[in-house]
DNA sequence: CGGAATTTGAAACTCAGTATCAATTTCAGC
DNA sequence: GCTGAAATTGATACTGAGTTTCAAATTCCG
């Protein structure tokens, strides 16, 4: 299924977040495009975020359940992944060539295809690691 | 706070991921306890996985929205990663020492503390990937 | 233009997980 | 072993992100 972009809505979803640039959950996008007087109805903001990460646009990232899916404009190439606290819950972005290895790594000796995008590192935060460093558990 | 198993219906839960030393999603937990006869209620299962998962004994992990969060009996002590293909779903441990250099990696370099238990390496599986690729053994 | 196919939006629905609260169980002191 | 405070349980109601439904609107294409 070739995706395109002919409708007002599903262009109006992919140009807020190229726009932006950064990770939004579709409620977000929601009242995003309310405020900016181009209001989109939740059911297709949430059908054009599916085109759109199936055609590559878009990079979905799912954290904790309980918390809302984030949505990021890639242009079909990222090349970062995401560092989630567990105690604060703020998620930082990791670029860096180690993923590289990484990658490598999976690939090599576990056959496995690491999706850049898509991955989670969850760990706790230098903001929320304790005065008195905890040694790396287990 | 001293994570105690003094009831009947805790010891119940843990025992079960013991014994069953398997992922399991909550409902899963709820329904085998049902037929084993030892039924505990929906919301006591979700308490005393809540309390395994903060003293330890067990880990979490989510996967996408829409799927359940998977428990799994640890013991305290987990050296694997989940690594979840995003085609069929499967999800394989790997349990490897690579997995020091990228917690040291993340510590030295991004002031972040992995948590191995709770981290999901999201790509394809060598199953799901193009016929010809066959991983090391490790 | 005109009819078929696609897309939209409002509203109802789903369902894993959470909150509420009265009833039960456990615990610590006696 | 008894007793009252504290912890825990379970039934049930609730929450909220995401999905489904379906009639109305829009787009496509000959």
């Amino acid at each position: 299924m070739q995706t395109t972009y002919r409708t007002r809505q599903r262009a109006v979803v992919l140009s807020f977040l190229i726009n932006s640039g950064n990770c939004h959950t579709a409620e977000e996008i929601i009242k995003a495009l309310e405020e900016k007087g181009e209001a989109v109805s939740k059911a297709t903001v949430y059908r054009s975020l599916e085109l759109l990460v199936k055609s590559g646009d878009v990079s979905v990232f799912y954290s904790s359940r309980g918390e809302s899916a984030l949505y990021r404009y890639i242009g079909g190439h990222s090349d970062h992944f995401h560092l989630k606290c567990t105690q604060c819950g703020k998620t930082v972005c990791a670029d860096c060539s180690f993923i590289n290895s990484m990658q490598k790594h999976f690939y090599e000796h576990h056959g496995f295809n690491v999706s850049r995008q898509r991955t989670v590192i969850y760990g706790v935060c230098s903001d929320c690691s304790a005065p008195a460093i905890q040694p790396l558990s287990h």
